[in-house]
DNA sequence: ATGAAAGCGCTAACAT
DNA sequence: ATGTTAGCGCTTTCAT
């Protein structure tokens, strides 16, 4: 930066106002100093910046896994929502096992970001809450106590799902289930609800997310002789694992049994046979969550921000009639 | 820092010393500035450290799309990689338009990253051959001249694809083609030396790095009275596409046309119809990329590295004979 | 509009 | 093994 000053006849602190774009300097002079800059390929350093106007400029964001879509998804919505707010989004990746979750916040509080944007967080509330005590964090598609949440109502959503089975005249529903920790308690929970209300038994078996272990757990109800119409399970990937179990079998959906997923995801999608799913509308979710936190930014003492969106069902191409329901 | 010194009764250095884990504490002394610290709920401030040290310590890793799963996989390889390195990574994404390159680029210069890891790269050869004069950039999945690249031999990889169409018996062919681009060309050279040397007429559709765009350019050619009997994608994601067109006039892979894919990607395997594909080995060539990228950091002056993998071919369920061949 | 000077929270070299 | 001190490259008052 010295560099660049002396380059364009100017004074450090001159060049510090140009780069920042703030007032306080004639447009002349700015082109002089961007010349110079460019002349010397200089970059503003950004590490120094921080440092010394110990702001909040930076954005974390947690995910929880590449390898799902839906993350994908809250990432562009949250880029989109932060382009043009001059903040910077620092990116933390988890992992589906869950043993990253602190590793990966405690990476941002290190790199001091203002807030953590964190969606698909394993850790219990409680560790979160403890999280919190260093920097703001919103939860985005998990709701979580006593931190800023923007989510989907997975409720509702389990319910439309688990409806619509019901009227398409399914009684025994399979719901693959999410391991049952602190904030991904309500799809099951939507499923299990609607069930008992039709006088029906809610059938549960216990998975992860995992594709091809979702394709294990079912394996077996598959091969019983009375086994279920159809399966719901806790997210696409793990319905593709279904539909993996079902296509090794031979049988096909929804002729045999029908399947739902959950998310609306790119996996939601694959050729000719379209899953039926829940959109939670995941861009949305992540344009709103940095919406939020750019606001959570300006204003520390506001109340604490619960916003639930209503999620979608998608019905389309793998849940149909049971078999022998005409 | 001072407060935990001081809560610890030692001096700034020796918590310095103590959280950067290099000797001249003793065991003692450590635990009581952990404890300290884990009283005062203190994190060290990364930025400090970073300004301080001038400090190679951060891996910059750009990853140009992450609804491909592609990337995943090479951040996954990558990220075991720099584990236990005591190096951070510092994750910068791009988009298939390409223009966010230079953006994310300047990010991590900005980050005063030690290295860039880029997977994906679309800017032209000369471009990054000028950001390289700011940091040393490493690209993997793609050669770029006067850079260290890891990649995977395109060209072999397209030929055995290419080849085993032929094989089968398959005559016209039509090559779904990215945008070419520096650093892209291989595949669609493969494929047209395969055909040349069969005396055979290459042809060429080009598309986009999207699955509906992939979608839309090959309908035309499947529409045709005397359409190809075998399509070979430029990657997984457009063979999906070509999947999708196919899927859309009630016609079957492989019966009524072949279809292959490329980069053996999560997106290879819909439930039921498993894409023939090459493996790219994506994981590995993360892994690899960042093995070399930390040799790199250690000795600058070390030639440069032009590392190149075999793929290698996958033969699923989305190729066979054309339909009259027998 | 421009310049001077203090300091952000650390690290690193040196001294004890 | 422990303490002291001078920066790292910026931002930010405060003068001018």
């Amino acid at each position: 930066m010295e560099d660049v000053a002396r380059e364009a006849g100017v004074s450090r602190a001159l060049v510090s106002i140009a780069f920042r774009g703030v007032s306080g300097v004639s447009d002349e002079t700015r082109e002089h100093i961007f010349a110079a800059a460019q002349r010397l390929n200089y970059q503003p350093n950004r590490i120094a910046s921080l440092l010394a106007s110990k702001s909040t400029s930076s954005i974390g964001v947690f995910l929880l896994d590449l390898h799902n879509d839906l993350f994908a998804d809250v990432h562009d919505g949250i880029r989109k929502a932060i382009a043009g707010s001059g903040k910077h989004m620092v990116l933390s990746v988890g992992s589906v096992e869950g043993e990253l979750d602190a590793t990966a916040l405690n990476a941002l509080i290190q790199s001091r970001v203002g807030i953590i944007i964190a969606a698909g967080l394993l850790l219990p509330d409680e560790d979160l809450l403890k999280f919190s005590r260093s920097v703001p964090i919103l939860s985005t598609a998990r709701r979580v106590p006593g931190l800023d949440s923007v989510y989907s109502d997975n409720l509702s959503g389990a319910q439309a799902a688990t409806r619509h089975l019901l009227n398409l005249g399914h009684r025994r529903v399979v719901f693959l289930a999410n391991p049952q920790t602190d904030g991904y308690l309500e799809r099951q929970k939507g499923f299990v609800t609607v069930m008992k209300e039709a006088g029906l038994t809610p059938e549960i078996q216990p998975s992860a997310y995992s594709r091809t272990q979702a394709a294990r757990d079912i394996g077996p109800l598959l091969d019983h002789p009375d086994r279920p119409t159809a399966i719901f399970a806790h997210n696409d990937q793990s319905a593709l694992g279904v539909l993996d179990a079902i296509a090794a079998r031979g049988m096909r959906a929804p002729s045999d049994i029908s399947v739902v997923g959950y998310d609306n995801t790119s996996a939601s999608t694959p050729p000719g046979i379209a899953l039926t799913t829940v959109d939670i509308h995941a861009q949305d979710l992540g344009r709103t969550a940095a919406e939020k936190a750019l606001q959570r930014l300006t204003d520390p003492g506001a109340p604490i921000i619960d916003l639930a969106s209503e999620p979608t069902l998608i019905v389309r191409g793998t849940t149909g009639p049971p078999p022998h329901a005409s």
